[in-house]
DNA sequence: AGAACGAAATCGTCCGCGCC
DNA sequence: GGCGCGGACGATTTCGTTCT
């Protein structure tokens, strides 16, 4: 049977359990485990890319529930709340939670042909996902097992595998780029004004309120999918001090309140009420655009000669951020800084001319973290579309 | 209008129960 | 009697409402 009537096609389709086995081996507490082991739980998989982003040293004498185990090179999948796609190439040997299946392949199976075929976008359109009420879906193994898949031959599996591995490898890399020149700007703050605790070019000492011209409370009104303008929530500013544009909402404004309650190029926006370590999130609104903001950001305008992006980056700086969580009123799991109390914090007050200087480097280093960025979203889409061919014969 | 607070949504761990 | 299934529960984050 062909899978595709164009390109290189493959010769059959197989089971997926007839690929891999069920490692199904069960740490017990009643069965006393003893020593140590690395715990690789759902949380500390990334979703959709399958890195591993943590992972916690446990006493086995010590468990209370049950644990799986996997070895080294074993795919580690969570069939919990699968559209998360959290699926990992086992690094070394250690436990993982239940809700995580342990896999090997079979011989003549590449393992990452599987795993890639985990993360394709085709088993997770085509494997059924059991809906138990409360939220929890999850893919059962029966569902895996049963799930078609195109075997080619194993030169053939490993490389289409090797393909995508590159892409992949390609956009990790592009990643890492974007992340060095985050550690580029940190680096340039400090250079060019100091630490703000020693204070070693001497500036001037004040508080943010003489930096302000103006401050703001966003609108309580309730926004929805449709409206005249789009609204600025607090996920829209990331915790290291950027803006994204993502999942918007909408809302109608009356003519009188689009001063009060819209930003504009420049304007700093001031996150009042979260969690305690997200709690006073800033970053500079850089568009030309309408947008409305959300009641719990504060818009902050700065005075004339006054950088918003040096007191942006002030409070998003290790020591900003240090001031923000020691002024932080925490009630019920949540932490609240209003604007006077923001205003009030110590800020060093550098000349005008080097303020502008540090604006004029941030700009030109967003400019390349701009292509970086572009750079990355093709990375991405030629990713999902050779994903999309590896599985169905085309590649 | 601004601040406080409650509720909802989301994620993931852990555990008990009943079935094979 | 082990394991799959279902869900209780806690933590975190976001959003909406009530109070002052």
């Amino acid at each position: 049977m062909n899978v595709m009537n164009s390109g290189r096609s493959f010769s059959k389709l197989t089971r997926l359990g007839d690929l891999i086995d069920f490692r199904n081996d069960i740490v017990h507490p009643k069965d006393n485990p003893k020593g140590e082991a690395i715990f690789v739980g759902l949380e500390h998989v990334e979703r959709n890319t399958g890195i591993r982003i943590g992972a916690e040293k446990v006493d086995l004498t010590e468990l209370t529930g049950r644990r799986a185990r996997f070895f080294a090179g074993d795919i580690v999948y969570g069939y919990l709340r699968p559209y998360l796609n959290k699926v990992w190439t086992a690094e070394f040997d250690g436990i993982c939670s239940v809700d995580q299946y342990v896999f090997i392949t079979r011989e003549n199976v590449d393992r990452n042909y599987i795993a890639h075929f985990f993360r394709s976008e085709q088993f997770l359109k085509t494997a059924p996902v059991d809906s138990t009420p409360g939220q929890l879906p999850r893919i059962r193994s029966g569902e895996i097992a049963d799930t078609p898949i195109a075997l080619p031959p194993l030169n053939e599996q490993r490389r289409i595998a090797a393909i995508l591995d590159k892409a992949d490898a390609l956009r990790r890399k592009r990643k890492h780029a974007l992340d060095l020149l985050d550690n580029l700007i940190q680096s340039i703050f400090l250079e060019m004004f100091g630490s703000p605790e020693s204070n070693p070019k001497g500036w001037k000492q004040g508080r943010i309120s003489d930096l302000l011209e103006d401050t703001q409370y966003g609108t309580s009104e309730k926004a929805g999918e449709k409206g005249d303008y789009p609204i600025l929530r607090m996920g829209n500013l990331t915790a290291d001090g950027r803006m994204n544009f993502e999942s918007l909402k909408y809302i109608d404004l009356d003519d009188k309140d689009l001063e009060k309650y819209t930003v504009r190029r420049g304007d700093i926006l001031f996150n009042r009420t979260n969690s305690a370590d997200l709690v006073g999130k800033t970053a500079v609104f850089d568009r030309d655009e309408r947008f409305a903001f959300a009641g719990y950001l504060v818009r902050a305008r700065v005075k004339k000669g006054v950088s918003p992006y040096y007191v942006a980056s002030y409070l998003n700086s290790r020591h900003g951020k240090a001031t923000l969580r020691g002024m932080a009123k925490s009630i019920v799991g949540m932490a609240n800084i209003n604007a006077k109390e923001m205003q009030s914090i110590p800020i060093l007050i550098p000349d005008a001319k080097i303020q502008r200087a540090y604006s004029d480097a941030l700009a030109s280093i967003e400019a390349l973290r701009a292509v970086s960025k572009r750079h990355m979203r093709l990375l991405d889409s030629s990713f999902s579309s050779l994903q999309s061919r590896a599985f169905s014969g085309q590649l």
